[in-house]
RNA sequence: GCCGAUGUAGCUUAGUGGCAAAGCAAUGGUUUUGUAAACCAUGUACGGCAGUUCGAUUCUGCCCAUCGGCUCCA
């Protein structure tokens, strides 16, 4: 079916719900309701109860009487008395910006006509159309009411709050079936889920919400990870620097971060005064970088250091490694003269595409974000450098075949900037990574190097990040994962299974030999059956199994994830199979 | 922060205005196991603080936390 037949099974859905809310509700007042990815919703005020599977029963109730959809034009002052009459003001207000959108400051607004679309004789909605032409046409088994929340009028949150109820639509009852489908398997990868599961991390109504307390396990998933990238970085001629965690709010006002996000801002009071947890890192490299005299021969100057910046977020942001309030960033900037933006914006590049080959991610793409072309006076920098820098960006990226897309209008203030964005298992796509140009710190800081001429320079600054948040980063693989992490990443590799307690010894031999893997010797006096099902469900990537029959042999039998049993063989020739896999991938 | 839902043992769940039930896990023992749960025994819980009540895990209020959204995200 056609995206465009669909979306007008969805509106009419929307429709069917309003009347069957006011059917039910009478008093209920009508916000709008809209298509969106995999149904539709409607926003009610003064919505007695949400029952759901009530209104659901009315909705077929209603789409049984076979009532047509048919659209009439009103003229906006015909429209405004009905609504008027009906005691619906927010009616009134699409009214109002409807007419008055169209011919601003005109006295003629009000003769301006209105979409208003009647259900049957039973319902009329203001609407712009797209619907089917009869609710015969609805396929009521590929509808579902899903759930209920709160959203603010217009999206703005000095506005009411109105109840919003959400649906899921299709053309058939399979798609419906394979869409709830997909919901359950997302939910099972959830990492919220997972994550406590596999025992990688917790919370603590003690220590805090959105402070995550990461166990062995999920330590030695970090570790790994930021391990990596920081080998990346050195190698790439990053150099490591260390930084406090708190520092005078004097820093912060000099950045300008301190007005800008004072809400968000943690405070530590000190005998002496007040103190600000850093809510990022940049102010304080910054002055690593000052604290010396820099000449050009020495740029770039690129530091770098996996460390923890602290948000005040909402609490209602809050959600599972996400969102959280200490954000571990594997943070780094670039000092640089002009000419050498393209120089490292390559090799960032080139770094940030190694990492997403090593935890293999498949589903990314980079947003690429430009100035408003429009608006140019809005941007720091000069026309120029802005100019070059965005078409040296757009090159680069088409020189890398990376997919991108262009968000024109997007970038910040202070430059242009490139986000690497994937896919979850929920098909939510976040932005994990950045690459942002900056001409505005180092102005406000007073940066500057010698220049070959002797004169004093300002450079630019770049900020990046690889993972983002490592946070979130884990949380974006244990999903992608569903938990079954690659033999580099996982927190137990191995598992050495005795088939009893006789040959516990044989196993500790065993882990003797493949000494340097993450082992672990299963000495509990359990049955073989139940420490492999033990296994399976902690994901682990490898089980050897050891008996009579393997310590007459000097072998060992070889269970892989996923994969089954594959016979047994000498140690030897198994560290030979995993020396291709103890690293991740080039 | 806002709207709504939820909170019973380490986990998954049952239940009640009057001694809180079970499975898994844990612990002790028996068993000596061949590729997804051996057997017996044992301990542990009503998120917190107030209020109503003779009595509250149950009802009410506030707080904390989690989830689904909205808003926000340097």
């Amino acid at each position: 079916m056609e995206q465009g037949q669909l979306d007008n099974i969805r509106h009419s859905f929307a429709h069917l719900l309003a009347a069957a809310v006011k059917e039910l509700f009478p008093q209920a007042q009508l916000g709008i309701g809209p298509v969106i990815e995999d149904g539709f919703y409607y926003d009610f005020a003064l919505l007695a109860e949400a029952d759901l599977s009530k209104i659901e029963e009315k909705m077929r109730q209603i789409a049984r009487k076979n009532l047509a959809f048919k659209k009439e034009l009103w003229p906006a002052l015909k429209a405004t008395q009905y609504y008027k009459k009906e005691k619906q003001p927010f009616k009134l207000e699409l009214i109002k910006e409807l007419s008055q959108g169209k011919k601003p400051a005109s006295t003629k607004a009000t003769t301006d006509k209105v979409g208003m679309v009647w259900t049957g004789k039973l319902f009329l909605d203001l609407c712009r159309g797209g619907h089917v032409k009869n609710t015969k046409e609805l396929p009521l088994d590929a509808f579902k009411l899903t759930r209920v929340a709160g959203a603010y009028w217009k999206g703005d949150e000095k506005n009411p709050m109105l109840t919003r109820i959400y649906g899921a639509a299709f053309s058939t009852k399979k798609e419906l079936a394979s869409h709830l489908t997909m919901l359950e398997e997302a939910e099972r990868r959830d990492h919220k889920k997972l994550g406590p599961e596999l025992g990688l991390f917790t919370f603590s109504d003690l220590v805090g919400s959105g402070l995550p307390l990461f166990t062995p396990k999920g330590t030695i998933i970090r570790r790994t990870l930021t391990d990596f990238v920081e080998r990346l970085n050195r190698e790439n001629g990053f150099e490591e620097v260390w930084i406090p965690h708190l520092a005078k709010p004097d820093l912060y006002k000099i950045s300008g971060h301190l007005e800008k996000f004072q809400e968000d801002l943690f405070r530590v009071k000190g005998k002496g005064g007040e103190f600000v947890l850093k809510p990022m890192n940049c102010p304080h490299h910054i002055q690593i970088f000052q604290s010396q005299l820099h000449s050009y021969r020495e740029l770039p100057i690129r530091y770098f250091q996996t460390t923890t910046v602290y948000r005040d977020e909402q609490s209602g942001e809050l959600a599972g490694l996400t969102r959280v309030r200490s954000i571990t960033q594997d943070d780094g900037h670039v000092f640089c003269t002009e000419e050498q933006i393209p120089q490292e914006f390559a090799l960032n590049l080139k770094i940030q595409k190694e990492l997403v080959a090593a935890v293999g991610l498949k589903e990314y793409w980079i947003r690429l974000s430009l100035r408003h072309p429009k608006n140019k006076k809005a941007y720091l920098g000069s026309d120029t450098v802005w100019s070059t820098a965005q078409r040296q960006m757009e090159d680069l990226l088409k020189k890398e075949k990376v997919p991108y897309r262009i968000a024109e209008g997007e970038a910040a203030f202070y430059g242009p900037k490139m986000d690497f964005m994937a896919k979850d298992s929920l098909g939510r796509e976040w932005q994990f990574s950045t690459i942002q140009l900056d001409f505005n710190l180092p102005k406000r800081f007073g940066l500057e190097y010698t220049a070959q001429d002797g004169s004093r320079k300002t450079p630019v600054m770049i900020h990046r990040a690889f993972m983002g948040s490592v946070e979130r980063f884990m949380a974006m693989l244990i999903e992608h994962y569903a938990g079954a992490f690659p033999f580099w990443l996982a927190p137990e590799q191995l598992w050495i299974v005795p088939v009893s307690d006789k040959f516990l010894p044989y196993a500790e031999k065993i882990a003797q030999e493949l000494k340097g893997f993450r082992i672990n010797v299963r000495r509990e006096n359990e049955t073989l059956g139940k420490k492999i099902r033990e296994g399976e469900m902690q994901k682990i990537p490898y089980l050897l199994v050891v008996g009579e029959k393997e310590q007459t042999s000097n072998t060992i039998s070889v269970r892989q994830r996923g994969k089954g049993d594959l016979g047994s063989m000498k140690p030897a020739e198994f560290l030979k199979k995993l020396s291709q896999e103890a690293l991740p991938p080039q």
